[in-house]
DNA sequence: GCGTTTGTAGTTTTCTCGTA
DNA sequence: TACGAGAAAACTACAAACGC
């Protein structure tokens, strides 16, 4: 018959035993206790070698109470931008000692409280919360029964008692409103995420104070669900004959798809019929032809700094909230509007045959 | 038979005490 | 000073014992 048990890892009494010294012996020597003789150190080194020994980090984490682990709740780990900021922390974090555990909600709000509930069983040593959405009751209990260092990425509230890692949605999204103002564009619309999280109320305000400030009508703004069919109807309302939008700006590079969908469906072309602007330098949006102005962040900084703020709060520093800058990129997908172009090309000829 | 309580195993680290 | 021996602690799953 078969034996199917699986064979077993040398312990640290295995260890002990094959060097003939105490276990106590074994740990000095691995934890670089002083009291340890030259010779000790080669016995104990060389029976580590020869068992193949490596220390069980559960039952370290067990007796140290730490896991050495951190949480990753990931609303969306589909969205580009997502994953880059989870490569950047995770890198970040194995650098200094942890492992990462990373648990997706597939954008569903719901599944936030249960990742943290399961993480919480995990006994991980800190939490990075990319939440899809701030105040789900299930979330808020979770989130109060969860008493370790916990950063909240470019959320609000939702969970007190946390550092925050935010980006500054007003300076790109003002800058990109501002740019499409210059050009001649009055009627502006935004494609926007759920209405429930920060980025999705910073942006719109970002957009509404610039529009207002310069004297143009209120935008459109369409929130909805991060998926194709949403970018798809919104951007088809936004541009019926009763909204009449001229220029677009797409929150998110995954409503994108469908923005472009219903741009090719409605047979316009960018810049000649409607400015464009998206949400971080996708490969879609600098491909495109043309190609698409972007707002831009850093997802590797945001990254390291999520990482950072963990760490920093593990060590018992204070709580904390750091903002990064985001930023506008024009590029060929933004043109005047049709009746400005018009109006300006008559102006010029005027201008030709007066001189 | 069911639910509750208690004991044990598993591994490592750290500490105290004793010895040479 | 260097080391050994042993206890305690951490947490969970599982088994056994117990009472109703």
């Amino acid at each position: 018959m078969k034996d199917h048990s699986k064979p077993r890892t040398a312990s640290i009494k295995d260890v002990a035993e094959m060097a003939a010294v105490a276990v106590s012996s074994v740990s000095r020597v691995l934890g670089n206790h002083p009291d340890v003789s030259p010779e000790m150190r080669v016995r104990v080194l060389q029976a580590v070698q020869a068992c193949g020994y490596q220390p069980n980090s559960v039952a370290q984490s067990l007796r140290r109470g730490v896991s050495m682990s951190i949480g990753f709740v990931v609303g969306d780990i589909s969205n580009p931008l997502m994953s880059a900021i989870a490569s950047a922390a995770e890198s970040r974090l194995a650098n200094n000692g942890y492992s990462v555990l990373l648990a997706n909600s597939q954008g569903r709000p719901e599944r936030d409280a249960l990742n943290i509930a399961l993480l919480r069983q995990r006994h991980v040593d800190g939490l990075l919360l990319s939440l899809t959405d701030e105040k789900e009751a299930p979330l808020l209990k979770e989130f109060a029964a969860f008493a370790k260092p916990t950063v909240l990425l470019d959320r609000d509230g939702g969970a007190p008692g946390s550092s925050r890692v935010l980006f500054d949605h007003a300076q790109g999204f003002g800058q990109a409103t501002r740019h499409l103002a210059d050009l001649g564009h009055r009627r502006i619309a935004l494609i926007a995420g759920p209405k429930g999280v920060r980025h999705t109320r910073e942006r719109t305000r970002a957009v509404r104070a610039v529009c207002s400030e310069l004297g143009l009508p209120a935008p459109f703004v369409k929130t909805g669900p991060i998926e194709r069919r949403h970018g798809r109807e919104a951007t088809i309302t936004a541009l019926s004959e009763q909204h009449g939008a001229t220029a677009l700006i797409c929150a998110s590079n995954q409503l994108l798809p469908g923005v472009l969908t219903a741009i090719r469906e409605l047979d316009l072309s960018i810049p000649d019929d409607l400015s464009l602007i998206t949400t971080d330098d996708v490969a879609l949006a600098e491909f495109h032809s043309p190609p698409l102005s972007t707002i831009n962040r850093d997802a590797n900084a945001f990254g390291i700094q999520t990482a950072d703020s963990v760490l920093r709060l593990i060590d018992g520093g204070d709580l904390d909230t750091v903002t990064l800058p985001t930023w506008f990129n024009p590029r060929q997908s933004c043109a005047p509007p049709k009746q400005e172009r018009r109006r300006s090309q008559h102006s010029s000829k005027r201008e030709s045959k007066g001189s």
